[in-house]
RNA sequence: GGUCCGUUCGUCUAGGGGUUAGGACACCAGAUUUUCAUUCUGGUAACACGGGUUCGAUUCCCGUACGGACUACCA
């Protein structure tokens, strides 16, 4: 096999969308497993489409997820420059080349021309409406021109671009990693314009020649380029480089998780889950779109999540850090058909990893809400709190949001529990519990339940029967944590308050 | 419309000529938890359809249906 070097090629024109990231990890996975060369290039052939800070944003996502790049855009390398509209000239080169050997040409047709030309078809009940051998005989161009009216176009500066001459009658193969062989007829692609009048080239071009430049070994993107593919065969062949030509694997997409469809950002806002790595501020329209890192997802579980979505290791193994993904991944094992988003499944895997972390950094997530809300706790307290919490949450603000009790007491009490658990038995044990813990001069879980076991069995009445009431006297909501240790780590003073509260505040209905 | 690609539980998928069609998420039930969550155990649930080939097809072939992608001087 030869060197592995494979590139992930976006265009800036916004936030990186997730089912990108996916592209550039399979390509990060095949890229580390051969101890190969992973390269980042910005496909900005479109002047028009190009969004100011998209280039940043995309280098720090794919930082955030832990893809790393070795060579490429921000990184430098041989092969620089990698963004593809410092390249011009390069293609300039072999898009004349192209002519040269007679393999494409120049046209100038106006944008109506080419509109009436598909008019023209259409109404004639053609099905491809498309420049291509038949019809570019019809049109304005180099093979249609004579040299001297070529030369007086070319003279006062008519803008014209550069088209590919693809061959008549010729089935063109190209052999996917992931679907084999696929054939397609050159009737069925069109002139494709190589290089545009604003003298940039196409995809088509500028992406053939930059992977035969930057010795491309594999080509990972999406499907979504499966129809053009023999289109840039057609290009390798003819610019001569059939054998340096890379191995191409076609992504399935990612589907929307309802219905059917390219997973879409209206999708996700709809459903209430990101689309995008990191929240993206988008300049045009001033809107802000909340990322996975804002919302809480860990990267690994990200990275685990959208690794299994069209791929997997063909045993029962789920969970996957990088290095593992890295050891077991294979091309060959990804599937054909696309895949649906499912959040639910993103947050199983967060939760997983969420868990595996320490009792000192699942408390450092909680230090950093209590740190928005102005809450000062000492570390010995926050640890104890995410041991509590560490079970019950899927997101690292969980420890906050579900555990906000432990710091504020209750205001209000859970209406249904109320009027079912709280009754004269409820009133009579919580009272006396509350003199009884008054009187201990020492406090914390263990002190708490055996209070509560000799307060109920001098009333003779059942602790399960008025745990509850506890419960929402304490923190004003019918479950929780456990209550003992809840108790011990809101402390004595300020249980004996927030009993007193209830009991002042709740009636017996 | 045309071209290309695809189709196994609701979802992600394993499997592959003879299997009780396996796992995970979700869902439901039971157990544990003096609550809720967790955890554990169990359960519901799938080979799109029609023809071939074959002793036998979910698996191979061909159609059909359905879905998707592409069909720009966008990538």
């Amino acid at each position: 096999m030869r060197e592995v070097r494979v590139r992930f090629a976006p265009s800036p024109t916004g936030a990186l969308h997730i089912g990108g990231v996916r592209t550039a990890l399979y390509n990060y996975l095949l890229a580390r497993q051969h101890k190969g060369t992973m390269i980042l290039r910005i496909e900005d052939t479109d002047q028009n489409r190009y969004v100011p800070g998209a280039e940043e944003y995309i280098m720090k996502s794919l930082e955030w997820v832990g893809i790393k790049i070795d060579e490429g855009f921000g990184v430098g390398g041989p092969h620089a420059p990698y963004r593809q509209s410092e390249r011009k000239d390069i293609y300039k080169k072999y898009a004349q080349q192209l002519i040269d050997d007679g393999n494409a040409y120049y046209a100038f047709d106006t944008e109506q021309e080419l509109e009436q030309m598909r008019e023209r078809l259409k109404a004639a009940g053609v099905d491809n409406q498309q420049y291509n051998s038949i019809t570019r005989l019809q049109m304005r161009n180099s093979l249609t021109l004579t040299t001297e009216e070529l030369k007086t176009l070319m003279d006062a500066g008519t803008p014209y671009v550069i088209r590919l001459k693809v061959p008549k009658k010729e089935e063109i193969r190209l052999n996917d990693m992931i679907r084999s062989w696929v054939m397609v007829h050159s009737s069925q692609i069109d002139d494709k314009v190589l290089m545009k009048s604003d003298g940039m080239p196409t995809y088509h071009l500028a992406n053939v020649v930059d992977d035969y430049l930057m010795k491309i070994s594999h080509v990972i993107r999406g499907e979504e380029w499966l129809p053009s593919a023999p289109l840039h065969v057609l290009l390798y062949r003819f610019l001569g480089w059939e054998n340096e030509m890379p191995q191409f694997a076609h992504l399935p997409l990612l589907l929307k998780p309802s219905g059917d469809g390219k997973l879409s950002k209206r999708d996700a806002d709809q459903l209430g889950f990101p689309i995008f790595p990191l929240t993206w501020n988008d300049p045009t329209t001033g809107e802000e779109a909340k990322g996975y890192k804002e919302s809480g997802y860990l990267p690994d579980a990200l990275i685990n999540f959208l690794a299994f979505l069209g791929w997997n290791p063909g045993t029962t193994q789920e969970l996957f850090s990088m290095e593992e993904l890295i050891d077991a991944f294979l091309v060959e094992r990804i599937g054909k058909a696309g895949a649906k988003f499912d959040i639910l499944k993103a947050q199983w895997f967060n939760q997983q990893y969420l868990r595996a972390k320490s009792d000192v950094e699942l408390s450092d997530y909680l230090s950093a809400s209590l740190e928005k809300e102005n809450i000062v706790c000492s570390k010995e307290k926050s640890i104890k709190i995410a041991q509590l919490m560490r079970d019950r949450i899927t997101f690292p603000k969980d420890i906050w949001e579900q555990g906000k009790f432990l710091f504020i007491s209750p205001t209000s009490f859970d209406e249904q529990v109320a009027t079912k658990k709280w009754n004269d038995d409820a009133v009579k044990v919580i009272s006396a519990y509350k003199e009884a813990i008054q009187n201990r001069t020492d406090f914390n879980a263990e002190i708490a339940k055996l209070t509560l076991e000799e307060t109920t069995a001098l009333l003779t009445i059942g602790t399960g029967k008025i745990l509850q009431a506890l419960r929402l006297s304490i923190t004003g909501l019918g479950g929780g944590p456990d209550l003992m240790m809840t108790m011990e780590i809101i402390g004595k003073e300020e249980v004996v308050k927030r009993i007193e509260f209830a009991l002042a505040t709740l009636k017996v209905e």
